[in-house]
DNA sequence: TCAGTCAATTCAGAAACTGAAGTGACCCGA
DNA sequence: TCGGGTCACTTCAGTTTCTGAATTGACTGA
């Protein structure tokens, strides 16, 4: 199966990694969320190669994550932005900033996210929209849909 | 730059985005948060080659994210588990369901999440770890460590 | 005029991925 | 004890994707 078919599950997980799930894609994201919106500034800060970065910004244009503005008219100039639905994905690469903080980092982390309307240093961490509490792996069950139940059982080998 | 690269940054959102930060990596976890631990029920659930499964579960046991253990001696059977580091992906994984969910889906969510503790039906959210709050990407302003902004200066073009 | 900026595109070589086939240890039923 | 099946892979040829470097073109500012 190819990477592209992703996008045609049922699963909305497949869907988004179709779209989002790659490493460039990412730290475009991280630069986004850090306010830059140049395509130098992505290919400096990145690291990431110019035929890369064209064609992942294409991508997310195109699948409406990001919007490509003109800044200046002579010469045109550009600028990425963030969506509504962009700017949706800052929890995805906060929780792998927190892992990452927590499981690969030596020393300070890199980034510190001050919460603007109370003033503090925060973690961000997930919590039920229920009850408030935090939630991990343990405390969650998942159940699966009748449609995407049978699209798993339909994902038999060679059939 | 390399995507290999990425791992030795101080950033940690680049170090967690080389080990987990890739289509086939997040549709692993996606099946061991479903409950699922063998060879045989990755390979048929997430479409990925044998091949290229086979060298996710080493990357990945070899970082430290799973564990491989034998459930079955004659023969030889192996399983792959969650270990505490793998189980902290946990958020991950949910904040691009959540997000999928959002943006992608049609129909009805294809994994609806139940919080055990409190028995309902939840759609987890980023709160702040001080106040508790909901938080979105325009709460948040970020400050960089003073050695991961010389990283970025110093990323200058071919310097 | 000339260097510099910005946002790319082009291209050859390298790396990663796919799909199919094969391997080897074992089990089970006839 | 023969054949078929399961499980966890490995191998490999062909394809796709990515890298790094060079180049383009519209402009600016000195």
């Amino acid at each position: 199966m190819a990477r592209a078919d992703l996008a045609r599950q049922i699963c909305t997980i497949a869907r988004a990694v179709s779209l989002v799930g790659d490493e460039w894609t990412f730290m475009i994201l991280r630069e986004m969320f850090l306010g830059h919106r140049r395509f130098d500034e992505f290919l400096r800060h990145t690291g990431a190669s110019a035929a890369l970065l064209s064609q992942r910004l294409k991508k997310l244009e195109a699948e409406g994550v990001i919007r490509k503005e003109a800044y200046s008219d002579r010469p045109v100039r550009h600028e990425y932005k963030l969506t509504a639905m962009g700017r949706e994905l800052w929890p995805a690469v906060i929780t792998l900033k927190q892992w990452g903080d927590k499981w690969l980092g030596d020393g300070p982390a890199p980034v510190e996210i001050i919460h603007k309307t109370c003033g503090h240093v925060t973690e961000p961490q997930m919590t039920c929209s229920h009850c408030g509490e935090p939630m991990a792996a343990h405390d969650a069950e998942p159940r699966l849909s009748e449609p995407f139940d049978t699209e798993r059982q339909a994902m038999r080998k060679h059939s």
